[in-house]
DNA sequence: TAGAATCCGATCGTATAAGATTTATACAAA
DNA sequence: TTTGTATAAATCTTATACGATCGGATTCTA
C-alpha cells in the first residue's frame, strides 16, 4: 500500500515548522501569490493548508484581507499554561488510579536520564527528555482525545519557547517535581498527583511572570 | 452585494448542522461532485470547508479515497465526556477562587427558570437552560482558549443526542447537583465546587452505561 | 481458484479567469 | 490640516476546465 500525504498536508507541515521556529513570526502575512511561488506549489492545496493551521490556532483568516500567523501574548501564554496544567493534572490522576507498571518505569527511567544529562551539563537532551516526560504522562491516560488536544496546546506553547529558554532555570528542583509526581501515582494518590503536576506547571508559570518584570 | 461571510465557512455550517442533526449520518461519504453540485458551489470552497471540519472532528479525509462522516462510538462517547467532565470540574474550580457576583446571580436565574420548565414540564426548556448552565460555566471563567476546546467538545457531543435523550433522566436531582456546583462556588470552595462539577457529568456517564447494558 | 494485469471512477493538483473586497492614491471640500 | 469621495491597484475569493494520480473493481491468465 502506498502511503501517499496529501501536498497541502505536507505544505501545512511546512509552514507549521517555520511558524514554530520563527522563521515566520508573528503578524507576518501570508500572501498566496508570494507563499504558493516559493514552495512551488498550485494555490488550491496552500489554502486547504491555510485552513489546517488556522484550525491549530496559528493562523488567522481575516476574510478577504488574507492570512497572518497569529500573535503572541502573554495572556495567551499564561492562558495555555493553565489549559495545559489541567491536562497534566488530570493525566497524573487518571494515572494514579491506574498504575500501569510499564508506565511507571518509563518515567523512572526518563528521569534517570534526565539526572545524568543534568550532570554532563546536556542542557538540550534534559529539555528534550523533560518535553518527553510530560508527553508520555498525558499518552499514557488512555484517552486519545486527551492526548489530541494536548498536543495541540503544546504546539501554541513551542511558539514561546525563545522566551521560555530564557528562563533562570533550576534543573535539581524540576526533577525533584517529576520525582514528586511520580512518586504519587506509584502511592494511588490521584489527588497528589494531579496537585503536584499542576504545581510544577505553576512553578513554570511564576518563573515567567518574575521574569517579565 | 456585500459578502461578510466567506462561501467556504457557509458551506462549513451547512455541512454541520447536517452532520449534527443526522441527516448526514456517521460513516455517510461526502462526495466532491456531488454534494458541491447539491450546494451549487464549486470545489475550491468545499474543500476548504472540509478541512474546516476535519479539524472539528467531525469529518476524516482519507487521501484518494474521500471525505466521511466520522464514526461515532461508545468509547470515543466515554472519552469526550471524560474530557468535559475535566473541563467543567477545572471551570467550576476557577470561579470558586473569584466568585464572580453576577455570573453566581445568572447561574442561580437559571436554576429559577429550570425549576419552573420542570414544573411546567417542559422538557425542551430545561434542557436548554442545563446547556446554557454549562456554556455559562466554562464561558464566564475567563479563558478563552478554555471556552473554544470545551465548545469544540460540545460539538462532537452533540452528535450522540439522539443517543443521550433515551436516557432516564431525574430533573429533580439533576437540578440539585446543579445547586451544590452554585453553592460550592459561592462559598469559594473550589475543591467540592470541581468535585461537584465533575460527578454531576460522571453522573450522567453512568445512566449511559446502565442504559447501554 | 488465485494472482496479475487492466479499466474505471473519484480524488488530487494545476492553470486560468472572472468577481468581490480591501487598500492605496489622488483630489476636492470644509 | 482634516475630512470625504472617487478611482485604481492589489489581493483574495470563487468558478471552471483539464490532466495526473490513486484505489477499487473487473477481467484476464495460469
Amino acid at each position: 500500500m502506498l502511503l501517499t500525504t496529501l501536498l497541502s498536508d505536507q505544505i501545512a507541515e511546512s509552514l507549521r515548522d517555520s511558524i514554530l521556529d520563527g522563521t515566520l513570526s508573528a503578524g507576518t502575512k501570508l500572501a498566496e501569490e508570494e507563499i504558493a511561488t516559493r514552495l512551488g506549489v498550485s494555490r488550491v492545496p496552500l489554502r486547504e493548508a491555510f485552513r489546517v493551521l488556522a484550525g491549530e490556532g496559528l493562523v488567522t483568516i481575516e476574510p478577504h484581507r488574507g492570512v497572518r500567523v497569529c500573535q503572541c501574548s502573554d495572556a495567551e501564554l499564561l492562558e495555555l499554561f493553565e489549559v495545559r496544567a489541567m491536562f497534566e493534572a488530570h493525566a497524573a490522576a487518571m494515572l494514579a488510579t491506574k498504575r500501569p507498571l510499564a508506565t511507571l518505569e518509563q518515567l523512572d527511567a526518563m528521569i534517570g536520564q534526565m539526572k545524568l544529562a543534568l550532570k554532563r551539563s546536556a542542557t538540550k537532551d534534559y529539555l528534550a527528555l523533560a518535553e518527553r516526560f510530560h508527553d508520555t504522562l498525558v499518552a499514557q491516560c488512555s484517552n486519545r482525545l486527551l492526548k489530541k488536544l494536548y498536543d495541540q496546546i503544546r504546539l501554541n506553547i513551542r511558539r514561546y519557547q525563545s522566551v521560555m529558554v530564557q528562563l533562570p532555570e533550576s534543573p535539581r528542583q524540576s526533577i525533584k517535581e517529576h520525582e514528586q509526581i511520580v512518586a504519587a501515582i506509584r502511592a494511588g494518590d490521584s489527588d497528589t498527583a494531579s496537585a503536584q503536576a499542576s504545581a510544577h506547571i505553576t512553578a513554570l508559570v511564576n518563573r515567567f511572570e518574575e521574569h517579565r518584570q
